[in-house]
DNA sequence: CCGCATCCGTGAGGATACTG
DNA sequence: CAGTATCCTCACGGATGCGG
């Protein structure tokens, strides 16, 4: 889709996409505990490859709501924390991972009503 | 990816990635407001394809999220409504899109930042 | 008006191998 | 340990056309 337009679907859509993103939302929600390492996140997020949490994390950084701390040691040491931006946003972001797992029976019996025939 | 273990991340994804979706977002957002029209939607949501905006809505219908009103008129009348557990969705999404809004400038200066050199 | 079916291009993202 | 680089797939989604 071609954004040229000014409509305040377009202009937040943006925004959006970071939260629509499904690993950002598992990533901002583990960091909502205290800053963790690259390898740590990467244990914790069952699934993700090496590749997306890097990305994920370079948006992050970005988009000024995650922090990058490198520690030259060796082996490098890199800690990833929530700045105070992102932790308004992983409040929100909690608020969804509550409302998801308070609500998974009742999605998952919907699911099966509707495909029972 | 394969999703065969039970992780608490896996077991949530499904339901995250009703969120996730873009579309979903919006209407959600734009049914809190009140049932709309299959073609009061389509006008709404800048950008969406008849394709996506069919396969949003019967996405949400099949996880109980919103319901699907038919008035077989001539010509024919669909209505789509939050459900009540659709309704606690929506304020969840209601929040993000405040957050959006808020922080679209300090998101936008960080990502200038960042891209700047 | 509301949708489904079909075709088809693109790009998100997984797998793998390699560096500082 | 914490990435970067490369290849390659496949499913998301746009375009179009038809049907109730």
């Amino acid at each position: 889709m071609r954004v040229t337009e000014d409509h305040p679907t377009c202009r937040l859509r943006d925004v959006l996409d970071r939260v629509g993103d499904k690993w950002s939302v598992l990533v901002l929600n583990l960091l909502g505990d205290g800053p963790r390492r690259y390898s740590e996140l990467q244990r914790a997020i069952e699934g993700i490859s090496q590749r997306m949490l890097t990305l994920t994390l370079r948006s992050l950084e970005r988009d000024g709501l995650v922090s990058r701390t490198v520690t030259p040691t060796s082996p490098p040491r890199v800690d990833y924390a929530l700045t105070p931006v992102g932790e308004t946003l992983s409040a929100q972001v909690a608020g969804l991972i509550t409302w998801a797992e308070e609500h998974r029976p009742y999605v998952a019996a919907s699911r099966r009503r509707y495909d029972a025939p």
